[in-house]
DNA sequence: ATAATATTTAGATATTTGTCTAAATACCTA
DNA sequence: TAGGTATTTAGACAAATATCTAAATATTAT
């Protein structure tokens, strides 16, 4: 739960989730979307894969990043039996 | 969203918000079941405030803490919205 | 094999964060 | 009003974080 917590408290790394949302990327189409460098999109997309909310596939020399919703269901768990 | 996110982004605060949960509590008695200072509780409590997390009314010398579960829509709505 | 492209790793640095102790403030009671 | 209790504010400090540039690695194409 807190590596999830992590990695959704940075706007960066929630604006690559809704990127990713609408189709998968590779690295380099992610860092294109920020003023940010490589490096630091990779070092993002790192914390997002350790929390699970994404996963990154080889592709030739490209690395593809898909999103993984199914985690979030666990945060939804946690904010829904606290509401309750 | 990001002051949402940072406030949830530590444990201890949310298990502030769990116990507030259970039922409105002083800062002294959210200090006590915690093996932190009163004055890094009263930190925590006021990150918890500023994400409006809680809400805090003055009870004679005490400051009683209520959670406000409502703000919580808005993280659910975020999440919901990046599983569609 | 060489050169070009894509990505990650390493190392450095400034900022943010969580924690502490000491001091200040607010309220209550004798 | 003086003294005690509850809480917050201030200031310091170590650890974590986001960022950068330079270098390393992996793949493709000539």
């Amino acid at each position: 739960m807190n590596l999830l917590f992590k990695a959704l408290n940075d706007d960066t790394r929630r604006q690559i989730l809704e990127l990713l949302k609408e189709k998968d990327r590779t690295a380099g189409e992610i860092a294109d979307a920020f003023n940010i460098s490589k490096p630091s999109i990779s070092h993002h997309l790192d914390i997002l894969k350790r929390a699970d909310l994404v996963s990154s596939k080889k592709k030739g020399q490209f690395v593809e990043y898909s999103i993984n919703t199914s985690i979030l269901e666990d945060v939804l768990q946690w904010i829904i039996t606290l509401k309750k």
